[in-house]
DNA sequence: CTGTTAGCGCTTTCAC
DNA sequence: GTGAAAGCGCTAACAG
């Protein structure tokens, strides 16, 4: 095929080659003979051989964590992120290879670099646990390109991308101070995830003094339903007055909150001051509406795919959050 | 690598090769002596060479429509879907490369065939407009492997997987007539879509002869904004008494329906009935919760996977819904 | 600028 | 069962 390309240009295959890679100089008036050759014979160069000769896939892994059925990470999360994704990999000529981490065998993310299916990777759910921060720096150490995001490791900080967990509870329970709420309490995410505990921090720092150590802390794990579980300590805590307002490690979880609490006879606004934190889709449809904090996940996973494709590293601060006020947290006077 | 493989385990590379191919008859004898070297060696053959060699990549395209902003599918959807299309996958060793459908140029899926970067193809957008029918009958007499979702493309039906859509909006309907409702109006999804249509025949079809003709539709394009803008023309309705009841063509637009109702004093349930269709996460948080129709994407994710990679035809049947009932639609008595 | 010549790492006849 | 040898379709030196 790619014989007769060369014949009918009158060039030899080397040529043609070039002409498809676009690298070397190759004369105009050449070129275009090719050019015309190929078209004629319906010719387009085989992908899986040019990747063999090159000993490059060209394929960007995502790594997605397993999630049986319950959903580990918002849908709404994991949709944006790989839109940022898609993007950055589209502009850098990868294709997007999508991989899912099995229950009991972790067939190791090392694997699928040395039999060269992919040229870099994005873990979307690591946790830092000793056995995935093992395999990490493994990858690390064997110089592979690869990138995760939301997750601190340590020894792994250029590898990590993230969103300002922090800074984004810090303005929410700001935010609910300054509506006139005077004793939030905190919702906070499953332990594995960095993010968790910085949420966490983020939220004390905006807590005045005398509340530093007092605050209330319920512990969830970022589904709505352990949000609603939590809904009959939360009552008792608004009850007894150790509480009047939640600040939620994400919106899943306060959306839970808000309609274990409302069974309860308890009204967001009304009777206590509530945020969430995402900005997902499910905070505009609550009633009322959620306030949260939105962190730009789709450039997070546009971040994350230009470090695992190597074209930029890490840059030094951490993505951008800002506080979407919505009617959960407003003091209803 | 593979050379000294063979060499430490006394054989030719050719029985290295057999070993992981795990095809040919190989003495366990001789297996066990391969697979030792190949431990102790660390060996792992070349994904991408052994591709090449068969000349089969063992990827599964995945090609998604162009998403701007708004999104086309809700996210629940394509994620369901692509949770099936993974188990699939996985279960027959097939690797999911992600495609994404461009603005303008749509760089055929005839070409990814070609370039051997797919063996087959699931495409989750399909319209059944001129231009994209074109491709896939040609795709089709190609003699690719391929299929497509909820969507009907005359010539192409043993490619195609789908949801029982008009029993679904039967059933829905029919739901609304027994709680008492009488006149209920139909919210239809955008032209473009057969499932469109579908679904409004399923409604007709629960419709009693004297509203045959009668009732009213209106006409939305699946989102959420939709719906909402949609509100004014469904209070007409209500307030003239030309309908008392809304079975809304996906979820979606039921919620920003009901949404857009609320602002202009119209509760569901108490003054008029609404029923959505997918069975969304969001008809879970609605509130009042939103009636739906369950129709199992991941279910249809799968089957597309299994009929691209070519280890099955298509069902006889389309894939079942049920009815998921909850407060939206019940009559307040 | 272009042609020649080796491979890339594996599969796959075809003998033995 | 196993080995030898011939590619798969392309890239990448190296000459000229």
């Amino acid at each position: 095929m790619r014989k007769q390309v060369a014949e009918r240009a009158g060039v030899s295959e080397a040529t043609v080659s070039r002409v498809f890679s676009e690298s070397d100089a190759v004369k105009e008036k050449t070129r275009e003979k090719v050019l015309k050759a190929a078209a004629e014979l319906g010719y387009v160069p085989n992908e899986l051989a040019r990747q063999f000769a090159r000993k490059r896939s060209g394929n960007l892994g995502v790594m997605l964590p397993f999630v049986p059925k319950a959903k580990l990470f918002s849908t709404y999360y994991f949709y944006e992120m790989m839109g940022g994704i898609s993007e950055a990999a589209q502009q850098h000529g990868a294709d997007l290879l999508l991989l899912q981490r099995m229950p009991g065998e972790d067939r190791g993310c090392g694997l699928l670099f040395r039999q060269q299916k992919i040229d870099g990777l994005i873990l979307l759910g690591a946790r830092d646990i000793a056995e995935e921060r093992e395999e990490l720096l493994k990858l690390d150490a064997e110089g592979r390109s690869f990138a995760f995001v939301n997750q601190r490791i340590d020894g792994l900080e250029h590898r990590a991308v993230e969103t300002d967990h922090r800074r984004g509870c810090f303005l929410a329970a700001e935010h609910l101070l300054q509506q006139g709420w005077r004793r939030p309490a905190f919702v906070k995410g499953p332990p594995g995830f960095s993010n968790s505990l910085d949420r966490l921090l983020g939220f004390r720092d905006a807590m005045p003094d005398e509340l530093k150590g007092e605050h209330a802390v319920l512990q969830g794990n970022y589904s709505r339903t352990s949000g609603l579980a939590l809904a009959g300590e939360a009552a008792e805590l608004l009850r007894s007055g150790q509480a009047d307002a939640f600040v939620a490690g994400n919106d899943r979880m306060a959306i839970g909150l808000l309609q274990g609490l409302r069974q309860l006879g308890y009204e967001s606004s009304r009777d206590y001051g509530l945020t969430g934190f995402d900005d997902s889709d499910g905070a505009r449809l609550m009633e009322p509406t959620l306030t949260s904090v939105s962190a730009s996940f789709y450039e997070t996973g546009r971040m994350a795919a230009l470090i695992a494709l190597q074209v930029q590293s890490m840059p030094v601060d951490k993505l951008p959050v800002g506080l979407v006020v919505r009617e959960s947290s407003l003091k209803r006077t």
